[in-house]
This record gives C-alpha cells, sequence and structure tokens, in this order.
DNA sequence: CCTATTGTACCATAATATGTGGTACACTAT
DNA sequence: ATAGTGTACCACATATTATGGTACAATAGG
C-alpha cells in the first residue's frame, strides 16, 4: 500500500487514510483517473473495518479528491479547478497552519526567513525521499 | 479577553484556549512574567468550566509556555531555550503542518512561491491587525 | 491563627466521536 | 444469474470532551 496507519496516535484512522490518499496523490504514486481498491479491500489489506475506510472515501468525496461512481468503484477525482468556496475554505485552512507554525516558530526561536528555509527544504526533502510506501 | 472561544467548532474548547494564549503570547498582547486570570477567574469570564481552564493551563506548563506556582497563581513563563527534545517535538510538528499545506496547496493550485509569498503575507498582516482581542 | 485564593485531584454524569462487526440493499458489469 | 461496487443501517464498546460539584494542600495577607 502507499501508506501505513498506526492506531495508538490520536489522529483518527479514518483522518490518517485522507491524508494518506492525499500524500499519495502529490507524490504521483496515483494518478488521475486511477482506481482506488474497494471498502473491503483495503479494509482486508490494511486489517481495518470497512465502515472506516468508507468514511475515509466519503470525505475524500467532500473534498473532490476522490470520484465514487456507484457499483463501479472508486478513483482518483480529474483534477478541476475549484469553486470559489471551495478555495475560500481551503485556502483558509492553509492560512490557519501558516499561522499555527509562526507561533511554534516562536517557541524554537525560528524566525520568519528561519521558518520559509525550513519550508523549502521540507518540500525538496519530501518530494524526492518519502517516508513510507 | 485576548481571544474567543466557540464550542461548536470540532477543535476542543480546552485546545482553543492554549492556542489562545499561545496568539495572544506571539502578539505581545501578553508578557514574560504576566499574571495569568486564575482557574476560576476565566472559567467565570468565558462561562467554561473550571477543569475546562485547568485542562488548558496545564498543557501549557508541559509546553513550557506557562509557569505554574502552587498556591500562587499561573504566569507567562520566561523564555528559556527549549531542551533539545522538546526542540525536536515541536520541529517535527512543524514539518508535519508544512506537508500538510503542501498537499492542500497542490489543491488550490498554490505552486511552492506561491506558498511562500501567501507565508510571507500571512505573517505580516497577522503580526500588525489581530483578529480578535 | 484565620481567611481567602491559588492549583489540583477527585467523583459522577452526559454527550460526542471513533472504531468494530454484522447485515442488507441498490447499482453495475460480466 | 452472479459477483463486486458503495452505502445505509444496527448494536456495541471505548475514549475524549465538557460540565458540575466537593475537597485538599500550598500560599499570601490580615
Amino acid at each position: 500500500m502507499w501508506f501505513r496507519v498506526n492506531p495508538r496516535l490520536p489522529t483518527p484512522i479514518y483522518q490518517q487514510v485522507v491524508d494518506g490518499f492525499k500524500e499519495a496523490i502529490v507524490k504521483g504514486f496515483v494518478k488521475q483517473g486511477d482506481r482506488i481498491p474497494s471498502v473491503r479491500e483495503l479494509a482486508t489489506l490494511m486489517t481495518l473495518n470497512h465502515n472506516t475506510v468508507a468514511k475515509a472515501y466519503q470525505q475524500l468525496e467532500r473534498e473532490h479528491v476522490f470520484e465514487i461512481i456507484q457499483g463501479r468503484g472508486t478513483f482518483v477525482a480529474e483534477f478541476k479547478p475549484p469553486s470559489d468556496s471551495d478555495r475560500d475554505r481551503r485556502l483558509a485552512k492553509i492560512v490557519e497552519m501558516m499561522q499555527q507554525i509562526y507561533i511554534e516558530g516562536h517557541y524554537v526561536q525560528l524566525s520568519e526567513d528561519d521558518l520559509m528555509s525550513l519550508f523549502r527544504e521540507t518540500i525538496r526533502k519530501w518530494e524526492t525521499g518519502g517516508k513510507d510506501v
């Protein structure tokens, strides 16, 4: 599979599945139109409950990352420019995370420039390296 | 008060209090050594339960943001360079958030440079503007 | 010494979120 | 017809969150 799940983390399992797929897509492990394992398949592969997997798939569909076709299966959605409300919600979320980063950075004495450098480096390392596959 | 709390958000109230104080400190509304309202005071002011406030204070103490003195009160901790483990934990958290930002940015078609600009702008606006006081 | 205030530790209770396991149904493709 | 899809239920257990109440040790100020 393209990612792992740790039930002991405070992050809910279904959320970890959501994040895992997003990451797999951004990293190119899964591409537009690709078929995703069925709910029961993935549940068996990762020893999860089908309801948990379904919850993740449904959230990914709400976020327009997946496209679910009744009776056929689940696929990676074709990329479409997000609606304005979608974009606004995502941007707000991004800004909020940036503020959190700034705050946490304050406590490890990272300046704005330090954070910028760390950001660039993080993206670079992360795009090539890959944590778990 | 220096921040507000919204019980309807999915974020736990005590976590909102934690974030609120961190924000207030970064923005300079509260300074090192300042005395923080007592658990019961803040609970009354914000119509929360004293246990909820205490939970927030205790977490802030664990993060070395507050210093709690038995029988005297709670104060903003003097800034000390974090221990290595502290620093590592916070840095890991920051990197994780940066990855999340990169992923979300992908879905609103923000390039790495776009995100950098947004980051700079967010900090600038946020430092001066201030959301709720 | 007395009293008020501090944080803290409990207890009970309720509500919510999460996760598992099972069953069933409509839809689709073969 | 049959198998595989997502989905909608149900029941159940567990953990987290939040509230309300009580009590206790430590501190500070009369």
